[in-house]
DNA sequence: ACCTGAACACCGTTCAAGT
DNA sequence: ACCTGAACACCGTTCAAGT
């Protein structure tokens, strides 16, 4: 995964940077609860406590992991084709967008919820997403509300709340309390039976919810 | 906070739901931070160990909690007075009830959010949404839709990102790089300049939303 | 049936240094 | 300028018991 452990002079001197894009891809390999300060401080082939001359604590840390990720954002947009149309498909587009880096970083929206205040990276984000709003004849009130409607969809996911546990292992158990989240799931399982992904096709729901929100502000404005 | 410290008798014996129970009055009064099993058991005048008599492990402390929230919800809805109507308001009100108790408990969003699985209050809960909407007319393949639409709305809750913080400390130093954003802002506090909760209110946001939802299924049920 | 202390394998971080 | 080990104050949990 790495070539720490070895005693090979390095090539690269350690840098802040160097010790966020460490700590996203120790995130990426091990999962978000490997990445501990020893962790990755062994990842760099470093003292625990050469990480905090480059950053002063944790929190800092998972701060910059956000900046690294909107980062990543912001290249994949502006390798996107410009795509004119509405202001409406060129929303969604960037939305998508972020959502596909989203994807690459499964413990990314965790992170993302769990930070108090924002950052450079992501205020230039929000900043495009609001530029494309007023542009399209949106005022600044209704791009404020569309903001808080769209919540954490704006950057690409939703916290997928239970159902995401694939079918619901315990709810056999529970069925005849719950008749009508029963019938819900046999039925629409039934429906779509090659569906690779199970029952519940996230991508295809999270546009469902996107563009419903889209098609609202879009009646809104007129 | 409590009458641990005494060593006077107890008067209720210890169960799973008085744990469960003191666990919620902990967060409540001093942050989800200070849920340590140690913490907890101090609160219940008993060793640490003795949780583990009654509860297999945090984990399973965390599920619990989860369950007294819904069974809170629950017992605010049945006090919630008929209110017939269509299935919109149905929904509408249950969830804004949702919200209510939420609110009380502003850490428990954090918590539903981080169980891998539904337990069985929850379950009753989703169950009752789906009951009220298939009854509206809608079938099942839009019901499961609307419930990913909704996301964690459908609990009375969105994760508020950034803007919560309340104004943006940091925002002015990079104003010059976000200029859509800062106009939002300025723009919307100048126009609701006696609003209590300051430029952003909660509520009004939280409802404009999930009525944008509510009015978007409501006319593909049509 | 109900409770317990000691000990273990972890955390993030302070301090007082080293080169 | 860059890095470090020892130590501290925490975690959740295993174990082997006590009554």
């Amino acid at each position: 995964m790495s070539t720490a452990h070895t005693n090979a002079p390095r090539r690269v001197p350690v840098t802040r940077e160097l010790v966020l894009r460490t700590a996203v891809d120790l995130a990426d390999a091990a999962g978000i609860d490997a990445l501990t300060m020893r962790r990755l401080a062994e990842e760099l082939d470093l003292g625990v406590m050469s990480l905090y001359y480059h950053l002063p604590n944790k929190e800092a840390i998972l701060d910059g992991i956000v900046d690294v990720i909107f980062g990543e954002i912001d290249e994949a947009l502006t390798d996107l084709p410009p795509a004119p149309g509405s202001w409406k498909t060129e929303l969604r587009s960037r939305i998508l967008g972020a959502r596909a880096v989203m994807l690459r970083h499964p413990w990314a929206p965790a992170i993302i919820e769990s930070r108090p205040s924002v950052g450079l990276a992501m205020a230039r984000y929000v900043d495009a997403l609001i530029g494309i709003m007023h542009s399209g004849g949106l005022d600044y009130d209704l791009i404020h509300h569309a903001m808080h409607a769209l919540g954490s969809r704006a950057y690409g996911f939703v916290q997928e709340l239970g159902e995401s546990q694939g079918g619901g292992d315990g709810l056999e158990q529970m069925a005849a309390e719950i008749p009508n989240l029963v019938e819900m799931l046999t039925q629409v399982r039934h429906d779509d039976p090659e569906s690779t992904l199970g029952w519940c096709d996230d991508q295809v729901e999270f546009e469902f919810g996107l563009d419903l929100i889209l098609d609202g502000l879009e009646r809104l404005r007129r």
